[in-house]
RNA sequence: CGGGGCGUAGCGCAGCCUGGCUAGCGCGCAGCGUUCGGGACGCUGAGGCCGGAGGUUCAAAUCCUCUCGCCCCGACCA
């Protein structure tokens, strides 16, 4: 391809809207621009990009016995009403109706449509597994889209779905995903950290999240340094020691006034206390019951693992109408002390604790000096807050988390029965029994692999490509285009690469050097081939790096040779692991 | 949905508070010339429904009301 032809709109200023450098730079080498919020066109070298990306994706997902169809972007309500998750989708799901009225949304994941193939055309165990793959624009209407593609409307996802006779074997195709999904990543040049999940609204049971570490990130992480034990803040656990002693020497309970102080932060400004002083209690209604829970002041509650503790997808916060009826005091002013006939959900720590603060159940007030056990008793303990940078490790029990950033690029998920029960999508097996598909499901968001792979390959100039995804691998340079000797001898090189296969750029552009270099290292092509004075002089070109920034002199007649070895030992550094 | 900010040429911005001649600057773009190893310079030129609607006024980019869009923080999130 010659530059002077390619549609490359490269920006010298920064777009006034772009926050992180991924977006920044994709925005900046031309790899994209924006139709909407969130919505973005992918121009020519953009999209050369992502079809890199999605042919590893291919390749990997083919090898592990998936095979690739297309599902409809286009959904009809009725499937998704029969898992129930047209209504649980809310208003993340972009829904339009037909000209009859008819209601159809766009998909956002493809469970339902994979589940209707699966109960339409596989009949018997004799056809399980049956691995089935799609690379397919997905449509979710974020309320918030931000960072560029990383959080977009409209995102290019590879959907796995498998489909099983038994859990033995959902736990192999698992597994085969597992080891298929790093192969995917490691050839993207990615560096992924592989983390205990929760399924969310997918359902079904155990799951790993893909995370590239990143300090921009919006997903946060637990990992063990001792272990290697790691999970996303939604499922961390930490690991809590009982104090030997149970015996405490508390003073007595002591009510105070505190007008108005309804926050810890209040608490702790009024009461010259510090935050791990108070008990944090919040009332929540669960499945139409109203519930109390108990957290350190300095802590949070995860409404995800009180989810999974309550074994309920409907948790609300408490309104201060039912706060009122069951504690008899006012929002701000909970405590456990004297609350009756509800079950209190209490975080271990909360056993520690001695002469603690915490809510009086009355408007202005608060009680000191409270202990658990003497005071005041709950119905279970739990690890129920969120883990914290320099918890105990729940895996080893020795070693301290560290708290991480990251961005989520895949997610792979076994659901068991939860979509083919709802939809009756059964096999008979070899007794000719009916049963219902156990079934796993694995995503990637293509997309998003090219966005986390700038952000995490870059520098002041721009984008660092690895070989496998880079849009072109040689960008060919005459440093004066209108010099004939130097522009004679680029084209012939160019000529040269191009007929021996390889993707190469000539940038013929008439432009001042500066100009040419600039662009050469913000759209960052991996091997850059500059015929400059020298190269025409002597016959030595000059070979630049983009990622190492060396540069070596090699001679004219070499080119071919040394360009086809670099390729292939760059790529064959990330190759499968 | 709560909080904050922004919509003026393809991009980045000034002008608005305190209304007033032809709406400006830098980059980019087109033409000519000089340049040419890290985003050159000179001259010439094209390009604007000042986001949209309504209102106030002799007069609105500027003031008022409504509306649409966009960004950031939070809530939310396969």
């Amino acid at each position: 391809m010659k530059m002077s032809n390619l549609l490359l709109p490269t920006l010298k200023e920064l777009p006034a809207d772009a926050e992180l450098v991924s977006h920044q730079l994709m925005l900046r080498a031309g790899l994209m621009n924006k139709l909407a919020s969130g919505i973005y066109n992918y121009l020519p070298l953009g999209y050369r990009v992502i079809k890199k990306v999605e042919d590893i994706t291919r390749e990997e997902m083919d090898a592990m016995g998936g095979q690739e169809l297309l599902m409809p972007a286009l959904n009809p309500a009725e499937l998704w009403m029969e898992t129930g998750r047209w209504e649980e989708m809310g208003e993340n799901m972009f829904r339009l109706k037909d000209r009859h009225s008819r209601d159809f949304c766009l998909g956002m994941t493809h469970e339902e449509v994979i589940t209707d193939v699966g109960r339409r055309t596989i009949k018997s165990y004799k056809n399980l597994p049956t691995i089935l793959y799609q690379i397919q624009t997905k449509f979710r209407d974020e309320p918030r889209p931000r960072a560029g593609i990383i959080r977009a409307r409209e995102f290019i996802m590879k959907d796995m779905y498998s489909f099983h006779s038994d859990k033995k074997s959902l736990d192999e195709t698992y597994e085969k995903a597992y080891q298929a999904y790093l192969n995917t990543f490691k050839r993207c040049g990615l560096k992924t950290e592989v983390v205990l999940a929760d399924p969310g609204p997918m359902g079904g049971g155990e799951c790993h999240e893909f995370t590239v570490l990143c300090d921009e990130g919006e997903d946060t992480i637990f990992t063990c340094p001792g272990c290697g034990y790691a999970a996303s803040a939604d499922v961390a656990d930490y690991h809590y020691d009982k104090k030997a002693s149970t015996a405490f020497d508390g003073k007595p309970v002591d009510k105070v006034s505190t007008p108005a102080v309804k926050t810890i932060k209040d608490l702790t400004d009024f009461l010259k206390r510090k935050p791990s002083d108070f008990i944090k209690t919040i009332i929540y209604e669960a499945d139409g019951n109203l519930l109390a829970v108990l957290v350190r002041g300095d802590r949070d509650i995860n409404e995800t693992k009180l989810k999974r503790i309550l074994k309920t997808k409907n948790l609300l916060m408490a309104t201060e109408e039912q706060i009122l009826k069951l504690t008899g005091g006012p929002l701000g002013f909970s405590g456990p002390v004297g609350i009756d006939g509800v079950r209190i959900i209490s975080d271990f720590e909360i056993q520690d604790m001695k002469d603690a603060v915490t809510g009086a159940n009355e408007k202005d007030m608060h009680l000191i000096n409270i202990n658990y056990g003497r005071d005041f008793k709950v119905s279970e303990f739990y690890s129920v807050r969120n883990a914290v940078d320099g918890d105990i490790c729940p895996q080893c029990k020795a070693t301290a988390l560290g708290m991480k950033r990251g961005i989520e690029l895949g997610h792979i998920f076994k659901l068991g029965t939860r979509y083919s029960a709802d939809m009756n999508a059964i096999y008979l097996d070899e007794t000719g029994a009916e049963k219902p598909f156990i079934m796993g499901c694995y995503g990637i968001g293509i997309t998003r692999i090219v966005a986390t792979l700038i952000e995490q390959s870059h520098d002041k100039d721009g984008i660092i490509w690895p070989m496998s995804i880079a849009p072109y691998h040689v960008l060919v340079m005459p440093v004066i285009s209108n010099d004939e000797k130097q522009m004679s001898m680029a084209s012939a090189i160019y000529e040269e690469l191009k007929s021996a296969g390889i993707e190469v750029i000539l940038d013929d552009r008439d432009a001042r050097p500066g100009v040419k270099f600039k662009d050469a290292d913000l759209v960052g092509f991996p091997i850059r081939i500059t015929v400059g004075d020298k190269a025409v002089k002597e016959l030595k070109v000059e070979l630049r790096m983009r990622a190492e920034g060396e540069t070596s002199y090699i001679e004219r007649e070499k080119v071919l040779e040394s360009v086809k070895k670099i390729i292939a030992d760059e790529i064959e550094k990330i190759q499968r692991v």
